[in-house]
DNA sequence: ATGTTCTATGAATGTTTGTTCACTGTCAAG
DNA sequence: CTTGACAGTGAACAAACATTCATAGAACAT
């Protein structure tokens, strides 16, 4: 499988950011005016190297209509996990499905701040119909620094209602971010864990996408 | 919640199983030749008797874009159930997820052999984020009837690899079927319970859904 | 130096697709 | 008998959308 760019990458994982908060796919002039091309074209060619490079399949003359690899899904299965579990139990997981990797940054300032703008859904479309209940994310940016979180980091996410304090995958607009939730009585509140980036960042609608359980170092 | 009548459930049942299907959403022009409506009108109609009676969200001027609403997402939690897990362990499960109905008839067929036409996909798009690893459906329609399996039962369904002679909930043409699996050699057919309707059904690209595990009897 | 690939602009085209309007028939309630 | 909700035909429109063509700068290997 050729590698993919940066920009490819940042555009597909846009897409099934897309797919996973709204349950349809954005139109190419939606993912032209996420990422301010000033020509529908320039999305045009990256979906074209998508669909080369064996990750997107494109349905010819539809709109909105996509399909994902399933293959482009990879895993942990050689790395062996003891993985804290609702309750008490430790259960021993040595094949956590590994389903991307994930911003601790913001999203619409990773340009400002050198944070990766690359971030990818949890769920590929291609691999949501029996998804596991806990999934591993590939980590990018260094906003949760503070929380001993960095780049390159691998988080077990749970499924399940956060609390106060937990640290979170949440969707919102259409990428996920890994942060502290904060709730301060009816209003919620999402926190980066990096004393660099602004500390509160008020959410309306966010999609809690799972609770971060656990973290395995990068080496 | 007011209710649907059969052509909006057929409807909204076809499209979710479009959605499982192909990962993205039928247009109004393919859910017209799916009905075989002479008119877009028609299938416009249903869709904004669907809207108006919440069960789906349009997205106005965008294409090929719905929303489903999670609360249509009935559940077992009031029926205990045991089941019968991988392996020997037999767990009891108080709140299977129960995720719709299914037919056990012929998709094509239904309307000149009597079964009912209603089916519908097993994870709703409003609720596929964190399926269950086992689900339950309702079974519409009487081509399983040999099998034991009648109109108005509830099977437990379990993700997994099929052998021969499994029952199986298989997506054909974006419709859901209840059928025995039968493999001969390299070709798969699928084969209803019903003297009644021809045995063997070949199967050129089926995507298995799960197998059926358990039957709680209707009473 | 030079061709090639990648990435992007800008404009244009034609199809897909949601939406609207006018009209008809059916069926049950008042 | 009438009214109104429901289901459908048929035609037409306008916006949304994918797609194509022409062009060009940057990076990079030959």
């Amino acid at each position: 499988m050729e590698a993919l760019t940066k920009k490819q990458q940042a555009i597909l994982d846009y897409m099934k950011g897309h797919v996973s908060q709204h349950s349809y796919w954005p139109s190419i002039r939606d993912i032209q005016a996420k990422f301010r091309f000033a020509s529908t074209n320039a999305v045009f060619g990256h979906l074209q190297a998508l669909e080369r490079k064996g990750v997107l399949q494109r349905i010819p003359g539809a709109a909105r209509a996509y399909k994902i690899a399933p293959e482009v899904v990879p895993d942990l299965s050689e790395t062996v996990i003891t993985y804290e579990g609702p309750g008490e139990n430790v259960i021993e997981l040595d094949a956590v499905p590994f389903l991307g990797s994930i911003p601790a940054g913001f999203p619409d300032y990773t340009e400002s701040s050198g944070v990766v703008a690359s971030m990818q859904a949890p769920l590929p479309a291609g691999a949501r119909r029996r998804p596991p209940q806990a999934f591993a994310l590939l980590v990018r940016g260094d906003s949760m620094i503070a929380a001993d979180i960095n780049d390159g980091d691998t988080v077990i996410i749970e499924p399940g209602t956060p609390k106060h304090g937990d640290i979170v995958a949440a969707l919102i607009d259409g990428e996920t971010t890994l942060k502290r939730l904060i709730k301060q009585g009816s209003k919620v509140y999402l926190k980066a864990e990096n004393p660099n980036y602004p500390n509160l960042m008020p959410v309306s609608s966010l999609v809690i996408q799972g609770i971060a359980k656990q973290v395995v170092k990068a080496i």
